[in-house]
DNA sequence: TTGAGGCTTTCAACA
DNA sequence: AAAGCCTCAA
């Protein structure tokens, strides 16, 4: 077998190591990911291991999914058969088999933080409280962060955890917030990991069946495991003991979310018996950028003291770029990007760009799009954050869960039926006066007087698709279903009205959400509407099918430094690294928070294998106002002699136009930045190269069976004329003039007919 | 009850 | 800068 000759020793020695405990430090990039795949592949092909037997979670869907990948294209397609999810999605799993056990039914809606904070106002209205002072977010936070904690998994009273002294009262908060998930039948992200402890813990059988299910065990990333995962991994691999953990405390930077370093630490006491192997070798970056890397992290107090050698031999100094503003910063950026774009070959793939909160892409976006260079925005504004995509999965949710009052009241009158405040207040009244919830007191017609015409309607077509929910596998195509909704909810006809760029756009996200159910259904066909939502409630980072300009791949990447964990680019530039904004102002005043901002960086810098740019802007905008903003210590931390330091000043003027940013002389900043950074040598700005020419547009409708000007008869509006052809296949969209007046319509939901 | 227009608040990271 | 909340006229 020739499948171990690709790996060094102690890569070698990690995939051998079957049987028993194991814990592998992989430094970045140094072939973390090639271990847990060849030791995978080596159970199957080697030791015979079937591939349900093995039981792998990273940290994201989309590292799950690149796993699954390459397991699969290392032995062949069993290889899809591990069992390779996020933990989230491994407690699903867990869930939807056992959750009877504890009394959670299959059916329960997944809370996320929106879901949450709708809760915590709703319950702070009915505390009397002023939801405007208290903020449901900041409440929302709070249980979770209890929740996250160990004592309260192992059975602590919340009530002790919570913070004291409120002008409310927070345990109290907290009993009804819980009280209002029950009687919703929903789990919040914390719940799926902590009713799946319970399960383990409380149900003998059902652990011992996911114990002869599951032999042997791989945790990636174990530095950012909270501690009911701990729990779980530590349950789930107690019979067969074959558990192998992977990660690098370098690289921890989810404590926010209840990571506890901790677990990966005590390893070794946990497990006395358990084999430790170290990966130090880094196949990714070039020795400038792991040195640079490396000494940003030495900074840290709190650590295993460790060193990186890199295999990829000398390289490109790290740049250092000070621009005058933050649309300098992005100008900077894109020019680089086109210069080595011409001159060294490099393609729009090869380039990421990093920033520590979402709000900073928007700059960088702008710039791109003006110079007509492809980008996706990976995280951000989900796809199923959308509110059209919302509003359609509420509609699912509270078909599939008609105790889901979060939802109910999402959809109760969007689109507007005429259903407001008051008829909302007096369900609520109904349904508490006779101990049922909202959805039996409008089914069972209980409210008192006359009830308004939009609420009968609303009911009538409620209970039609509760009847039509496809409950048997195959007894009705999922995609089908939901094309029903969004008929006969009226939310399409809605939108279809509106006639505006906005609800067009709408009406595209709405239909691409429906090729995703039809995506889902294809990979799995007996799947439920229950799995379906489940399912993507957890799909987070995925980026947004429309995102950027092209989708065709070659595109520029942006994304958090968080969502880049785990990814390689051959060019990266950290934009933003300026005080208060990497480090971000919220960790700047602990110990704690500026090492786990460091991190943070290093984990920026090591993802690069060729060139790496940080960059700071003097004046950035934020809130709307202009601020001053020194460069982050970090770049302080980087010796100024491995470091190449530029400054750039910005051509033109700001985007709002109105000459805040106007355009200093070249040296008009002759003094020298404060002490501890290396002097900017002014330099000349990268000269954009020509841009690129831009992709033409896919031709309008170039396989389309329909023509410009060409007659058509619809179903409702008559016989009208062709004015616009734009998208193609699924996407085909045509507007339509009848008489005066045009409308768009998407051709795979219209019935049109050709006139001759 | 609706929806336009004005005022306020918000941006930390994510499953 | 942009989203969300509130108010008020219709």
């Amino acid at each position: 077998m020739n499948m171990l000759d690709k790996l060094n020793e102690n890569q070698k020695k990690a995939v051998l190591h079957t049987e028993g405990p194991l814990l592998i430090f992989a430094g970045a990039g140094s072939g973390k990911t090639r271990v847990i795949t060849h030791r995978i592949a080596y159970l199957m092909e080697e030791m015979h291991v079937p591939p349900w037997s093995i039981f792998a979670v990273t940290f994201t869907n989309k590292a799950a999914e690149e796993m699954k990948n390459r397991v699969a294209s290392m032995i062949g397609p069993a290889g899809r058969d591990v069992f390779i999810r996020t933990f989230h999605s491994a407690s699903v799993y867990i869930l939807r088999r056992f959750g009877t056990h504890i009394g959670i039914p299959g059916n329960f809606s997944i809370f996320d933080q929106s879901d949450q904070e709708s809760v915590v106002k709703r319950i702070l209205m009915e505390m009397h409280l002023d939801p405007k002072k208290i903020r449901p977010s900041a409440i929302v936070s709070k249980i979770s962060e209890v929740k996250d904690r160990a004592e309260l998994v192992d059975g602590t009273d919340p009530a002790s955890l919570l913070p004291e002294s409120y002008s409310y009262d927070l345990s109290e908060i907290y009993r009804l917030y819980h009280e209002e998930l029950k009687s919703q039948n929903a789990l919040d992200f914390n719940d799926l990991l902590i009713k799946t402890v319970e399960v383990l813990r409380g149900s003998p059988s059902c652990l011992a069946s996911l114990q002869s299910q599951w032999r042997y065990f791989m945790i990636d990333e174990y530095q950012d495991t909270n501690y009911s995962q701990y729990l779980i991994s530590k349950y789930l691999s107690k019979g067969s003991r074959n558990i192998c953990v992977v990660g690098d405390d370098d690289q921890s930077i989810y404590s926010w979310r209840g990571a506890d370093i901790r677990n990966i630490l005590n390893f070794e006491s946990d497990y006395p018996d358990a084999r430790v192997i170290t990966l130090d070798r880094n196949y990714r970056s070039t020795e400038p950028i792991l040195e640079a890397a490396q000494a940003v992290i030495r900074h840290n107090e709190n650590r295993k003291d460790k060193d990186l050698k890199s295999e990829m031999g000398d390289g490109e100094p790290v740049t250092w770029c000070h621009s005058s503003n933050d649309y300098g910063e992005a100008e900077f950026t894109v020019n680089t990007i086109m210069s080595l774009k011409s001159r060294e070959g490099f393609s729009n793939s090869d380039f990421a760009v990093f920033y520590r909160t979402n709000a900073q892409s928007r700059v960088i976006e702008d710039l791109l799009r003006r110079k007509s260079i492809p980008y996706r925005v990976v995280g951000g504004l989900r796809f199923y954050d959308r509110k059209e995509i919302r509003d359609i999965i509420a509609y699912l949710r509270f078909i599939v869960n008609p105790l889901d009052q979060v939802s109910l009241m999402r959809i109760i009158n969007t689109p507007a039926r005429g259903i407001g405040r008051a008829t909302i207040d007096r369900i609520r009244s109904a349904a508490a006066e006779k101990s049922r919830s909202p959805w039996e007191v409008i089914q069972g017609s209980l409210l008192t007087g006359k009830v308004p015409k939009g609420l009968t309607l609303f009911r009538d077509v409620m209970t039609e698709l509760m009847e039509a929910l496809p409950g048997v596998p195959g007894s009705k195509k999922l995609s089908q279903f939901v094309m029903d909704i969004i008929e006969s909810s009226g939310y399409r006809e809605n939108l279809l009205d509106e006639k505006s760029a906005e609800s067009t756009a709408r009406l595209e996200n709405i239909d691409e959400f429906v090729n995703s159910v039809y995506d889902y259904e294809s990979g799995q066909p007996d799947a439920a509407m229950q799995d379906f939502l489940q399912d993507i409630s957890l799909f987070t980072t995925e980026e947004s099918p429309d995102a950027g300009q092209d989708s065709g791949g070659n595109a520029v990447t942006l994304m958090t430094v968080h969502n880049a964990k785990g990814l390689e680019f051959p060019v990266v530039f950290i934009t933003g690294l300026e005080e208060e904004i990497f480090p971000h102002r919220l960790s700047i005043d602990s110990d704690e928070g500026i090492e786990e901002e460091r991190r943070l960086c290093y984990v920026g810098i090591t993802r690069a294998k060729e060139r790496v740019y940080l960059t700071n802007a003097e004046l950035r905008r934020t809130f709307g106002t202009l601020n001053y903003r020194e460069p982050s210590r970090f770049i302080s931390e980087i010796p100024g002699h491995i470091m190449q330091v530029k400054s750039y000043h910005s051509e033109g003027f700001s985007h709002n136009g109105n000459g805040v940013f106007r355009r200093r002389e070249t040296g008009a900043r002759k003094s020298a930045p404060s002490a501890p950074y290396p002097a900017p040598s002014p330099s000349p700005s990268p000269s954009p190269s020509p841009a690129p020419l831009s992709k033409p547009e896919t031709g309008p409708g170039g396989s389309s069976a329909y023509s410009l000007h060409e007659q058509v008869l619809h179903p409702k509006y008559g016989v009208g004329r062709i004015i616009k052809i734009e998208g193609s296949g699924d996407n085909l969209k045509l507007t339509i003039l009848f008489g005066s007046s045009s409308k768009t319509f998407m051709e795979k939901y219209t019935p049109l007919e050709k006139c001759p």
